[in-house]
DNA sequence: CTGAATCCACCACGATACTG
DNA sequence: CAGTATCGTGGTGGATTCAG
């Protein structure tokens, strides 16, 4: 499979590690998805319901940091922003969107675990 | 591709939303992948160098919780405790491994990104 | 050995107000 | 429009101690 087999991938000094902690949050994952094309930056803000203004920020910020966006400055008046996906992070779009789909296909089975995990939990209190 | 072109992603009331926050995070992934083969607390413990002792319980909690791993205690004296993927956990370190493996093949370029950022920032606040 | 419980420090986030 | 600045707070994680 192509999960990983090595021995470094819960080392400390392991490179992924850092990483991971930067790109494997939600805010990330869906600003990266809203970016299927170039967007400004309340439409960003627009369809990421329930994110602050400065959450979304940082998150863009942070990406842009690890070289997953690029920030540009439009010509205009007021001022606009238009952000859009590097090469680089296009090509991190194939790796979440496994992960989003696995997510969309076993959210059933996920929500019934916890209901039986729930259960279980309530009926050794009693 | 296989990322989301669906208008549900980034909605609030998308179902994907809580279960991406409960299952992207480091150390969930870490663990998973440490669970490759069944494995004892301490054991998993000591692979995962710098968890905490309460936070790997913790995870190991919500992961058993979302129906990803099995706890089964054993008949040993001082007790002992078994982790184990069951096979939704386990279908679910395919897309982690190809997140991880993208990790591994781009963090040069990640930390490259970062310097040529941090630079420029030095450089206008000067 | 595998936790649960407690205390505490920190900071991440929301809310709000202000600016180029 | 796209931020920055500031403040107050809830929660998360670390360290430590106790228990089955």
């Amino acid at each position: 499979m192509a999960a990983p087999d090595t021995d470094t991938v819960y080392r400390a000094d392991c490179p992924s590690r850092p990483i991971l902690d930067q790109i494997a949050d939600k805010w990330s994952m869906m600003a990266m998805a809203v970016l299927e094309e170039p967007r400004r930056f309340n439409d960003i803000k627009r369809r990421l319901e329930g994110v602050t203004q400065r959450v979304l920020t940082q998150t863009l910020r942070r990406l842009e940091r690890n070289g997953m966006i690029e920030r540009r400055v439009l010509p205009t008046s007021p001022v606009g922003v238009e952000y859009s996906l590097t090469p680089l992070g296009e090509s991190l779009r194939e790796p979440f969107g496994r992960l989003y789909d696995w997510t969309v296909a076993h959210t059933g089975e996920i929500h019934e675990s916890q209901q039986r995990y729930d259960e279980r939990l309530r009926a050794e209190e009693s």
